[in-house]
DNA sequence: CTGTTAGCGCCTTCAA
DNA sequence: TTGAAGGCGCTAACAG
């Protein structure tokens, strides 16, 4: 059932090196024995072990994803690219999913992934200095999506969340709205998510702009957001006429509960999302598209440039992101 | 920088096999020794190598996961639920996204995964009796998640497809509604994926009831399905009253675009979903829930117990649904 | 171009 | 309770 390479020699009539090499640098291997190994190797089932290869090499064919716990719209665009790439050159993940503040204590104090990954790549978290220090003492490769860290990633590709967010706050103004609303996640522990950078993107800029005032407003996790949005607009005599919301995914709620309280999108009220994730162009959203899935393909790429001892062409990188515009924004009614 | 088993015994003035006892089978070492061992392998930053402890006891710690290539819904709960339970154990992910025909092929001919798995979990596929017998060529367990196959899995998870369809149109009969349409994706290969099922269970139940027509609609992949619903409305004197959809998503297009050309839901059509997924709630989606994160978590734990030589309590196990009523459904008006 | 051999890091008899 | 030694499957010198 499971065939070695000494199998595959004894029956093709050669010694293991040469069933080794056949695989692994087959130029060195005359023509005819090689096809003679294959052939055999064939049938016998065989392929080569990466366990074997792992040890022998001293690596370990697994790279360690550092995520949130619940795998949502963006990370799910993260393993599909990291997976694209990787997949082929034999690595598999062992995926870290962090969803509460102990796990993440934990996970930074036993560093599991100590002699058991090749690379680490750190999806959308920041890291404070503390955690930085313990990763780079796994003497691994780090590699960071979406990740801001004081300490310094080995490589990483991120996107500008503070240029993103002030994009769409200079396309609300251009539309005429002088009072614009940010609904943000509340972070569960101080150091969570990088895209918080939004936030204070969008209250700087806001305080910048001359006649226009920026309500940061921060949605517990868990509550509704939908609940949030309608509450801002009536605890003010002059309420925001538009809503900037975290990310695609909170705007569904805009949209379906708001209209049966009175409030037509765009008409009385503008709506912006981000990421521009699969059904933002259905409901005709407006809001900021990102990649996650290229800028994961990236990733791996660096990461596997790193592992094998060469040089990533750019260390840092800043992903593109584009305005998407559509039906959601329009100028606020006199 | 990486220390072995060999280096923690040295400063510890134990030997290699000590140390290796002292990880595995703390039992049979004394606990000052033991203590002693594990401050030193901590000094050192040791962990053990997966590597080495695969080569030595004949397993791979890897999992290979045969899933479609997108990473929707469903399968981001099936890698939650997977994980869950896996991670823990010392197991990573080989994840074979299939998203053409031909990479279906190539991976059932050249079985990529021989020798480098200990386990084949098969999430939403049907399987060929072709395809089942290579597979089992391998020698490992496969554990199937709503993959029906006419060979037989190792073990399997999943729900009745059949049996959920037809909740949700005895709900719709009990409503009033006699003339129902199923808009189903139509499959790019025709053995691609199990909820095909959802198809035959419909018109069946749809033919045995009196004075019900069910009308089976096949979406094209990358078609719009507000565009099928709206032509299929359109397109006889006595319409359906009600339209099931294949998965949860699609019925958001229909949420947003139906209303726009003056059909109502429910009041002019009622709609159902089937996952309960997400938003579903949020909209007010009749549909079936059902709990891929817990079913995955379930075929993990089956999973081991056929690594490890166990018999799993239940080898064959469907999973239960339940019909979720909101407000997409309603009575036909007169 | 091909064969021989040592050893990657660990676990597991076997012996003490 | 601990130690010594072989070998899991493979690769990379080194030798021929």
């Amino acid at each position: 059932m499971k065939a070695s390479v000494n199998d595959v020699a004894e029956r093709a009539g050669v010694s293991v090196s040469t069933v080794s090499r056949a695989f692994t640098r087959p130029e060195l291997v005359s023509e005819r024995t090689r096809k003679k190994v294959l052939q055999v190797a064939d049938e016998l089932n065989f392929s080569v072990s990466r366990s074997a290869v792992a040890l022998k090499r001293g690596q370990t064919f697994r790279i360690a994803l550092l995520a949130g716990g619940h795998i949502d719209w963006f990370s799910a665009r993260i393993l599909e690219g990291l997976n694209s790439v990787l997949h082929d050159t034999g690595y598999d993940f062992s995926i870290y999913a962090i969803t509460h503040d102990e796990e993440r204590a934990r996970f930074f104090e036993q560093l599991p992934v100590r002699r058991n990954a090749d690379a680490i790549i750190v999806s959308s978290f920041n890291l404070s200095p503390d955690e930085t220090d313990r990763l780079h003492a796994m003497g691994i490769p780090i590699v960071g999506i979406n990740a801001v860290s004081p300490g310094e990633f080995d490589a990483s590709i991120s996107i500008d969340d503070t240029a993103a967010i002030q994009i769409l706050v200079r396309h609300l103004v251009a539309l005429g709205h002088r009072r614009i609303a940010y609904l943000y996640e509340e972070a569960i522990s101080p150091l969570r998510f990088s895209s918080h950078q939004r936030v204070t993107g969008f209250t700087q800029l806001c305080d910048e702009l001359d006649g226009v005032t920026g309500t940061a407003i921060a949605v517990r996790h868990g509550d509704d957001c939908a609940n949030v949005a309608v509450t801002t607009l009536l605890s003010q005599p002059n309420p925001p006429t538009a809503i900037c919301v975290h990310q695609d995914s909170w705007a569904i709620p805009l949209f379906f509960r708001l209209p049966r309280y009175g409030i037509r999108i765009p008409d009385d009220l503008s709506v912006t999302g981000f990421d521009d994730s699969d059904f933002a162009e259905e409901v005709g959203l407006t809001t900021v598209r990102q990649l996650p899935r290229d800028m994961a393909a990236t990733a791996a790429r660096m990461a596997l440039d790193l592992i094998n001892g060469r040089t990533p062409e750019h260390r840092h990188i800043t992903a593109p992101v584009q305005l998407m515009l559509r039906s959601s924004t329009a100028a606020p009614r006199a």
